[in-house]
DNA sequence: CCCGGTTGCACCATCGATTGCACAAGCCTG
DNA sequence: CAGGCTTGTGCAATCGATGGTGCAACCGGG
């Protein structure tokens, strides 16, 4: 009945978190004191050793935890950097968010990360969220509509970054799709040349037609084909989403030969090829040979596999970081070289 | 001048953010009914469904977005639930994130996950930094020292939960890790015997000798063996982390048959176990075998896999929000089934 | 002893949203 | 028309941390 602060303590369930009010109050000085000594800024209001001293070693004994909703609503700044992340069922993406989070620890900020699953209006919706935990950037990856995010972000005054999928309303970092696409396409050629004797225009599938990456990729792969005078008939060209049991069922409905190459546009789509593969009896020593965009440590160990193009997320988180310092107007495109991988 | 709030709208820099002071002043009416109709308890307090409407269409305009801080610090609970999480390289951890995020978003809470690194270290700091923003509840998952979590957020009044791994402080989800392994086991020995001819002891690598996980694990690899009156030899069973490096040094230094099974205790051991198969020309037709605890679609169709078992994470997630919603006393333990996935 | 300067700390407004409560206006009933 | 009830809305305290400002107490020099 004393007005409430510090309920009992017993039952764990309902006590009151420690609040620097009731440090405060224990040690004898003020509320402002408490903060000042706990967030560091004591020297410069002149708070004396010894009651620095005190105040640190009751919040330790009371288990003292910032309120950082008090905190952040306070300051300008909230220090959090929000990512937008479409998947984590991948290695791309599992080293971005790992990587993500340590470089945003690193600086001191505190990494969020929410996962929207591909989806549009999840995207949307979860910078929405983002937003009103005030983060002071937002890092959108893999966005099927960054532009739609960057304009609401902006409304909010919130600077926005697109990863690994560019946008044109804020700056961006992605891969450099069109090289290295066109040095995997030219390793399958030559690979498959040397299994099957003959050089034949390659198979792509996987991603979708309205990404930027599926376009630069597809480029780099008709590149490689014309630098040796191959033409690539349009029905070679499958492109109908990222997902794998599309690629397994339109594998499945096509009439193939009985080795063929196929540049895989991500490790997603392959484990539908792979799937079709393991069904249909496809792989093994003189069926198909594959090779795809992104790595992972176990496909590159499939006997049918030529080679990966590894894209480079360090040098890609580093870009980011050095973009969110710049703060460039617009739309900066950052392109970094992939990392061929042949077993 | 005029007192600070609204700066300019212009640049889109320094824009301050919507408030429902401004959307109060715009509307000509108060802070309390702007702050009513948007969080949805307007009828209770009776507001009138024109101004209610007048309102929307201004927020909207304004495009505001609700400051979280300042509301969760008003309100008791946050509906924030924060998960600790090791790493994001593998398809159980991934898999774990995304039901995670999925199933809280379902509960209209909010997901915030932080990932650290399998650092002692980091796993406290992550702990008290998602206590700080005031998570209603923890859930520790693969946590090295889940009772040192369990007790820190007890003290802030933070329930926990473990996933995973086990603690004994809060209530916990695992999967049956005795009895998968155990299928397992037996099903990597009758493979083994079918392509050699013979019914030798397994290996047994990684994981640490500390962990719950391993421990019944090992248990159900003995046990299989103890069923058909095999003995497992110590230097047999390899605990020296989970880590790739580690399993592949240790391999590397050891003197092996030219042929033999072996149960590898996590997908991050099996990529070292690999790649020294691919270094030392060990896989192949005549090779090892192994199986896995954990699954990855690319390394179950690696030639000389036998099966893997795969942790059920949707059941256990499930579990994890059962218990959620019953608040249990203490240790509870629920063991969820494996999956085993035979090629 | 007086005065300017320093030291050490407390007071209080503030961030934005929430909510108990007061209160005016309108309506109905007797 | 008085008194009670309903309806619709505003006021002000509050959540916990922060930082500008005010102000005692003390020190040293003239």
């Amino acid at each position: 009945m004393d007005n409430g602060r510090r309920a009992d303590d017993g039952a764990g369930q309902t006590a009151k978190r420690t609040t620097i009010y009731d440090i405060a109050e224990i040690a004898g000085t003020s509320p402002s004191a408490v903060s000042a000594v706990l967030n560091g800024t004591w020297k410069k209001r002149r708070i004396s050793e010894r009651l620095a001293e005190r105040i640190t070693r009751i919040a330790e004994e009371q288990g003292y935890a910032l309120n950082l909703q008090a905190s952040v609503l306070r300051r300008e700044r909230s220090n959090i950097v929000g990512m937008i992340m479409p998947k984590y069922d991948n290695r791309y993406f599992g080293a971005i968010a790992e990587q993500f989070e340590a470089r945003t620890r690193r600086r001191g900020l505190f990494p969020v990360i929410t996962c929207t699953q591909r989806e549009p209006e999840l995207e949307l919706e979860a910078a929405r969220a983002l937003v009103s935990y005030q983060v002071d950037w937002l890092i959108a990856t893999g966005a099927t509509d960054p532009d739609r995010i960057s304009a609401f972000c902006a409304s909010a005054g919130v600077p926005t970054f697109n990863l690994d999928l560019p946008g044109s309303l804020a700056p961006s970092v992605v891969s450099d799709n069109f090289a290295g696409a066109r040095d995997l396409t030219r390793l399958i050629i030559s690979r498959a040349h040397a299994e099957f004797g003959r050089s034949e225009p390659l198979y792509f599938i996987g991603g979708r037609s309205s990404d930027h990456n599926t376009a630069e990729r597809l480029r780099g792969f008709l590149e490689a084909h014309a630098e040796i005078g191959l033409d690539v008939p349009a029905d070679r060209i499958i492109i109908r989403g990222y997902g794998a049991e599309k690629a397994e069922s339109t594998l499945e409905g096509m009439d193939l030969p009985q080795r063929f190459g196929i540049f895989v546009n991500s490790t997603i789509t392959l484990e539908g090829v792979v799937r079709w593969m393991q069904r249909n009896n496809r792989g093994g020593e003189s069926g198909l040979r594959f090779g795809c965009f992104d790595w992972d440590p176990f496909a590159a160990r499939l006997p049918e596999n030529v080679g990966m193009a590894e894209q480079d997320v360090s040098r890609m988180l580093e870009a980011v970081f050095e973009l969110i310092d710049a703060q460039p107007a617009g739309n900066v495109l950052r392109q970094i070289p992939c990392i061929l991988r042949a077993p």
